[in-house]
RNA sequence: GGAGGGGUGCCCGAGUGGUUAAAGGGGACGGACUGUAAAUCCGUUAGCUUGGCUUACGUUGGUUCGAAUCCAACCCCCUCCA
């Protein structure tokens, strides 16, 4: 039962989707996207996903199947992982899952415990009343329900908060109780190569600046436009990936190409910081560093 | 040539005699991370043997117990008048 699998992270721009490629077509296997942007549809460039030929090449699955409109989470990934681990036309073929979002990794080895459905209400609700109280008034109230995961959590750290909150409300259980239930592996750690790549960092930045001037002038504007005549939400995670807000700014007039380009290379620089840092120091020992991809 | 405004730490910018190694923001760096994770949040950011000491607000000099802050000269920058 154990199948082939093959785990590759790292940071944004660092030629990962490359990698994958590579590995995947060598063993004749498929890819499968670890990346929580790349899973909205839409945004093609703009997250950078794989090209079109790159498809035709080798089978790639969890790319682009969510709308824009649907707010998904890691809960929801593992769900279509699961879901698509099960599938009888790839049952034995080899896996390579790559991307750039640790948690998501986290959760495919096992640290994902089960936490209860939160009805749609509750949800609004609390970010409602986050929205209007702020995090210091929510962290009291949480003080009040639930002290031992208030304690856990600082005063400030919003989205944390609130997530506390919710699962309280929707179970009448901590979420520390929660979590102390160890979640389950989607794969078997044991048998699996990890490779994350740890490049160096101003290489990472001019890849980033170059890529990101490319999006501008091959579609990405056309990409953010198609999602604003949406007119979603500007909380939904898909409205928040980077290059949407900045082109959003030069669509509406509010900013200059030139001027948008820089913070929306800042901010992906930035991420590209936080997400090494999580590799860093949240992958095991067991996880094969890479300087380049190649 | 004349009149006015301005030169502050990596950048922007506040500060107009002491409590200012200098607010705030940006950037950079480090860190946290269990269902919005391209998110959310925290820390550091002149040097040193980290006690304190040294060097810092265009330059040089002066006033003062004490100056980024006051005075003088000089060097740059901007606006207006010629």
């Amino acid at each position: 039962m154990t199948r082939q699998t093959i785990l590759i992270a790292g940071p944004t721009a660092s030629g990962k989707s490359a990698l994958a490629l590579r590995m995947a077509k060598e063993m004749g296997g498929v890819i499968v996207n670890a990346d929580s942007m790349q899973v909205y549809d839409i945004l093609n460039l703009l997250t950078a996903r794989p090209a079109a030929d790159d498809l035709k090449v080798v089978p790639h699955y969890l790319y682009g199947h969510v709308p824009p409109a649907l707010a998904y989470s890691t809960g929801g990934w593992f769900a279509d992982v699961e879901q698509l681990l099960g599938r009888q036309e790839i049952s034995q073929m080899p896996i390579v899952f790559v991307g750039g979002t640790g948690l998501y990794f986290r959760a495919l080895l096992g640290g994902l415990s089960a936490m209860p459905e939160i009805p749609a209400e509750i949800r609004a609700y609390w970010r409602r009343q986050d929205a209007e109280h702020g995090a210091a008034q929510l962290h009291a109230i949480l003080t009040e329900k639930d002290p031992l995961a208030a304690a856990t959590l600082r005063p400030s750290d919003s989205q944390r908060i609130v997530r506390a909150l919710e699962v309280f409300a929707a179970s009448g259980r901590s979420i520390i109780d929660w979590q102390k239930e160890t979640g389950r592996s989607l794969i078997d750690p044991g048998a699996t190569r990890k490779i994350v790549i740890d490049p160096d960092r101003a290489w990472l930045g001019e890849r980033i600046a170059l890529r990101f001037r490319t999006m501008m002038t091959s579609g990405a504007v056309q990409e953010v436009a198609e999602l604003l005549s949406l007119n979603l939400p500007s909380e939904l995670p898909a409205m928040r990936a980077i290059g949407v807000k900045e082109i959003a700014d030069v669509i509406e007039g509010r900013s200059s190409v030139e001027e948008a380009a820089n913070r929306a290379i800042i901010a992906t620089r930035q991420y590209a910081k936080r997400q090494m840092t999580w590799f860093r120091n949240q992958l095991g020992d067991d996880w094969e560093r890479l300087a380049y991809p190649d």
